[in-house]
DNA sequence: TATTAACACGAAACCGTTTTCGTAGTTAAT
DNA sequence: ATTAACTACGAAAACGGTTTCGTGTTAATA
């Protein structure tokens, strides 16, 4: 086992001082050609890497970012991290990914471990909880010592820092208005039970949607089932009491689910009712029948949010004193027609 | 914006050395109690915390560990990041996650630049290049610099490590065995086109099932699909050509889509042509008809891989000298029964 | 020949901790 | 009064690099 060696091993072997061997290695020209070729082949015999936690020290820079989700096992969420992955890795930066799983606790826990040193900033979307409790104070604090930070999808305008956001509203508008055109006159929503601010805007663009087109709002044909584990008591018992002759879906597992209660209960899609949902991901594609789904783009809302956050992390290198400025992307939602609405 | 506070600042400030700041927070016997309580209200005061990154200098461990898989939009591989996840958090560790989108290239760059020093170990699963070219000089060279390492899922004989493997083989037989108890008799088999060890496997007891139960082998019965993409054409074609009365397929995404394509060709499931799959993600619970599928059990998986991981390292810590012992850890699957097989 | 500049390198500080060891000053024991 | 043993703290090395500055040697210039 040969352990990885060190500029001091270098040095002491070939009997020159460890900042020669640094310079050398950087092709200083304060080396001489005779000692730089020396050092140089020697290091590459003996593979030598720099040790980044070194490098990261001094520096003052890890080239690490942190991304904090609600949840991995999530199509939606593992988009964005492969276009974080992606474009982090293009700019030389790794990325630690923790989940929140939803709490409050984790999200602060997760963050703080983080915080001290581990990373030149943070990708995140909020957890449920801490959209709940509307307790930001976490945020602030990291944000107040001087961290960068991009909240994507799940923001809150209680925190001032970049955001990458859907135009969830006008998605969702849009979604409504083409059931409407398409001659659907009895609309329900399905959505979650707890807040999240993306649920509460695509709610907004339906209702929004509804009245523009004078449709009246009917709250029994909303239903709102919890985030993350199944209720098909509750769902089933909705499709069984409501007729309706369209459904739009926060997201595309309410919106398989529902098609197949819909479907065990005779309902014909597209024909009876119409579906629509978000996301957009494999689901959609491979349900029974193919899902029209709004597409969310999270690979490309990863990329940017990598690119926003980096942005910043390598410009407060440069300027110390420069005036901080905020952006906020929206993304536009891309709607995708399957066979769940064509009629 | 107030920047973090360092040991030097809080000695300076309160005229003492920085030896005695850092014991006063230690709450070592050494410092006397005045001292302590002075020290630890300015530290509580000012929100100290102590830099990860001198600290993982010092100790010359980082609490990182590496996890390199080759695709983050997937199912299996996300629900073993989340056991990795999770269990590395119990234990304070961090994951550093890196994708190799299959690519060897990619799986050695991402390696490399983990190994200096970022990270204490790494968990991993072979991209579909690297088995291809069957080239593991990078997995070794780490190894044999003394970098723990664990291997799931996608391993490989060749390299000597730590792995954690689903028990493909048997898996595979039995769910084969189920079918032909069931009465089929012309059992298809769709698989990955590349090589990987876990599809090769999962073939393997595809056919020794069928051997033990006197079926002959059919190769045209047999279809061998692209990956990553879609090839709608070659699985329309072969469903088209061939009468068989069911399908294994090595994963659910293309347990879905043949389901589909058979569909569409107006086969009956399971009446005429009963599907089981491998992976057991949401797709099988929600596909129509819901698949029958091989649970592999991916977070559990990646909590003994990390359990492993962490033992290792922390081993490595006490004891230098000790034999170093490998092992391999197998998961058994379970398969669970749906629509798609039920007669 | 004296002065200056260029060259090639080393010493040391620094990043932020931890930890060993040394030592004043006090107290207790001889 | 002398020695021994604490107590409470500081200096310094170490982790593995980078970088600034200083310096001895040689070569070029006046």
């Amino acid at each position: 086992m040969k352990k990885k060696i060190t500029l001091k091993q270098i040095a002491r072997e070939l009997e020159v001082s460890i900042s020669t061997v640094s310079k050398a290695l950087k092709n200083s020209r304060e080396i001489s050609k005779d000692t730089t070729e020396k050092i140089q082949a020697f290091a590459k015999l003996y593979n030598y890497k720099p040790n980044n936690i070194a490098i990261s020290l001094k520096n003052r820079r890890t080239k690490n970012i942190g991304v904090i989700i609600p949840d991995i096992v999530h199509h939606f969420f593992t988009t964005v991290f492969r276009g974080i992955e992606q474009f982090a890795g293009t700019r030389g930066y790794n990325v630690i990914a923790c989940v929140s799983d939803e709490s409050f606790e984790k999200e602060v826990i997760n963050m703080e471990l983080l915080a001290n040193g581990s990373i030149d900033g943070f990708i995140m979307a909020l957890s449920a909880e801490t959209q709940l409790k509307n307790d930001f104070h976490h945020l602030k604090e990291i944000i107040d010592q001087g961290m960068p930070m991009v909240l994507f999808d799940r923001v809150t305008d209680d925190v001032i820092c970049d955001k990458v956001v859907l135009n969830d509203f006008e998605a969702s508008y849009m979604a409504v208005k083409k059931l409407i055109e398409n001659g659907r006159k009895r609309i329900a929503l399905v959505t979650t039970e707890s807040y999240l601010n993306v649920s509460d805007k695509r709610a907004q663009g339906y209702y929004m949607a509804l009245k523009d087109h004078k449709l009246e709002l009917d709250e029994s044909l909303i239903l709102r089932l919890p985030y993350q584990y199944e209720e098909e008591k509750k769902s089933e018992a909705f499709f069984a009491a409501n007729r309706m002759d369209a459904v739009l879906c926060v997201n595309e597992i309410f919106a398989v689910r529902s098609m197949k209660i819909a479907q065990k209960n005779g309902i014909r899609i597209p024909e009876d009712v119409a579906f629509i949902g978000f996301t957009d991901g494999i689901l959609s594609k491979l349900a029974t029948p193919a899902l029209t789904s709004v597409a969310q783009h999270g690979e490309q809302m990863g990329a940017i949010a990598a690119r926003m956050l980096i942005e910043k992390i390598e410009r407060d290198d440069e300027k110390e004193l420069e005036e901080e400025t905020f952006r906020t992307e929206v993304i536009e939602a891309t709607l995708i027609e399957r066979e769940s609405t064509i009629n």
